[in-house]
DNA sequence: TCAGTGACTCCCC
DNA sequence: CGGGGAGCCACTG
């Protein structure tokens, strides 16, 4: 036995979570991670995302566009996906600020505690999730 | 096998 | 506000 497969769940994890999203609604890369059960590795999620890009077939039904920075921007611009990621948002009905920035009191999905709760997070990630959505 | 590189975020000046 | 550093884990050559 090899230790690839808590690596494995965690992108599967990921997957799942951004699935969840609801339609014109958006969650940071940060709260992936915190939902996936890894509140550090919101890199992780971003890298993931990157390499699922390149594999279009196998994830041609992930909602991609619907994951921002922390601050309500779009990191995609500097790999050439940031205006269609803000066309597909706009179409959603997702707009942005004079600084290019969603409003995320607006936008950001808040997952209903019924869900929080499926997710069986340890308890000191519950208190990460609590303290990044604000509740 | 191993080091490098990210669609990030937090903490500490 | 902002720069620097660390952490996170998947993927690549």
């Amino acid at each position: 036995m090899t230790s690839q497969v808590p690596a494995k769940n965690f992108r599967e994890q990921v997957l799942k979570t951004i699935r969840l999203i609801p339609y014109g609604k958006v969650l940071s890369y940060g709260l992936v991670a915190c939902m996936a059960g890894s509140p550090r590795a919101s890199r992780i999620v971003g890298g993931i995302l990157y390499h699922s890009g390149l594999r279009v077939k196998e994830e041609k039904n992930l909602p991609w566009q619907r994951v921002v920075n922390q601050k309500g921007e779009l990191s995609t611009y500097r790999i050439g996906l940031g205006d269609l990621q803000k066309k597909l948002l706009k179409r959603e009905g997702v707009y942005f600020d004079s600084d290019e920035r969603i409003p995320l009191k607006k936008f950001l999905w808040k997952p209903p505690f019924r869900l929080i709760k499926k997710l069986q997070l340890p308890e000191e990630i519950l208190w990460e999730l609590e303290r990044k959505f604000d509740f």
